[in-house]
DNA sequence: TCGCTACTTGCGTAGTTGCGCAATCTGTTG
DNA sequence: CAACAGATTGCGCAACTACGCAAGTAGCGA
C-alpha cells in the first residue's frame, strides 16, 4: 500500500547489504567465490588474514544473506547466494572509477 | 599489468562507495535526487532530519563522488553525479529482498 | 552596514566495526 | 577415549560513525 515505513524498511535492508559490501576484504571474498566454493582457510589464505578474522567477515556476509554454506566433514564451504552480488561488485567498481 | 596492489586499491574505492550507500538516510537522499536537484533544506525535510545532520550526510556523498552541487544565490542544489547510482540502489534493493 | 536565510563545521557522546588473541565448539581419525 | 584440524565465539582495544547542538561562514536584500 505504499507505506512510508515499508519504504524505510526496504532502505534499511538495502543499507545492510551495502554495509556488508563496504569492506575491501569482504569484496575480495566475494570475488574469490565467483570462481566457486571455498573453505574458510582457503579464503583466509587468499585474502591474507587470520582464520578467526575471516570467520567474522564471513559471518557478516552470512547474516546479510550474501553467502551460503555447505558442510563436508569438518570443512565448511562458502559460496555466493546470488549471481547479482557479482553484478553489484562490478557496478560499485564502475561507479568508483 | 594486473598488479595485486591495484586490485586492492580498486576494492578500496569500491568499498568506499558501498560505505556511502550503507545508510538508510543517504539512500533516501539518492532516491529523492532521482527526481531532480534539491536544496539541503528540501532534503532534510524529506528525509526527516536536522539540517546539520543532512549536511554531514551530503558531505559523505560528495566525498565519495556520488553527488554534485550547484550554487544559486545562497542556496546549494545537490544532484546525482551518475545515473548508475540509481541502478546500484535498485540492485541493492533487489538483492536484499 | 545590519539582519536574515542557507549551509557548513566543530565538538562531545553514544554506538558500531575491524582486528588480534585466547578459548571453545565440531567433526574426523587413530 | 584422546588427539587433531577446521571453524566459530568471546573479549578487549583502537578507530570510526551518526547524531544533536552550538558556532561559524557565505550570499542576498534593506
Amino acid at each position: 500500500m505504499l507505506d512510508v515505513s515499508d519504504l524505510e524498511a526496504t532502505r534499511q535492508r538495502s543499507a545492510a547489504v551495502a554495509r556488508a559490501l563496504a569492506d575491501s576484504k569482504r569484496l575480495c571474498v566475494l570475488q574469490c567465490l565467483a570462481e566457486g566454493e571455498l573453505s574458510v582457510r582457503d579464503l583466509s589464505d587468499r585474502v591474507g588474514c587470520q582464520v578467526p578474522n575471516m570467520s567474522q567477515h564471513l559471518a557478516v556476509l552470512r547474516n546479510s544473506g550474501l553467502v551460503l554454506t555447505r558442510r563436508d566433514g569438518n570443512v565448511i564451504y562458502y559460496r555466493l547466494a546470488d549471481v547479482r552480488i557479482l553484478e553489484a561488485c562490478r557496478l560499485l567498481q564502475s561507479i568508483s572509477s
